[in-house]
DNA sequence: ATTATTGATCGTAATATTGCAATATAATAA
DNA sequence: TTATTATATTGCAATATTACGATCAATAAT
């Protein structure tokens, strides 16, 4: 199939998986990682960076994009790319909450 | 092409996206989440739990597995699985690290 | 021994993802 | 206007993932 049954599942449930899933691509985690420390911040500099073509870290950035990783501003003909501070520390917390459940829920551990 | 160019990436960054890609599908979320709490931590519940096949619900156990997750132990006819205590700590840490990097090394938030 | 029961594996179909060349778009410069 | 530069989109090929029925191996119950 290669279809999700998302009906199975909650909604955080899915939320969860697919703010993991858009992490879960090495290209995605170095652009993010360059982002950390851009001062500049123009998408040119990551086609050099990371050794892909431009319409492939094209495609990278709009689904960081699409769950809120980063945030474009057009500045005359290339656009500022950045991590999106609000988006940042929620996704950050629900990581965080999702880790820590383990410990705050468990009941016992029977193996 | 459909495949991931990996050498294109640190050994760090693709540990990352990797350990991201399998909390990547509801279903693995919610098998942990199940994990979580469950006192007798028994495969088949996994089936009655969630709505998959049971050979689905094998093969996401095995993902969790091999990656370090959970770890499971014969009981019998049964298999109990459960959280994989020193790995869990281990992940929540590296999740911690990433998302902490950010307001660690940020230079400037230029837009 | 025979027959459940449990869970893993295999094979396969359907769909998704990755990557890139080519092309489109949009803003500025000449 | 036309060229240039920067990024997005489209279309496609290769590969990966998801899901499940069927089957297998191992133990338990009869």
């Amino acid at each position: 199939m290669g279809i999700t049954k998302t009906d199975l599942f909650s909604t955080e449930q899915n939320a969860m998986a697919h703010m993991a899933k858009v992490l879960g691509h090495p290209a995605r985690i170095a652009i993010l990682q360059y982002l950390f420390r851009s001062t500049t911040c123009i998408n040119g500099d990551l086609v050099q960076e990371l050794g892909l073509a431009q319409a492939t870290i094209s495609q990278h950035l709009r689904e960081l994009k699409e769950i809120g990783f980063i945030q474009g501003t057009i500045e005359g003909v290339s656009v500022c790319y950045c991590i999106n501070p609000e988006k940042w520390a929620e996704f950050s917390q629900l990581f965080g909450v999702f880790f820590d459940d383990y410990y705050v829920t468990q009941k016992s551990n029977c193996c």
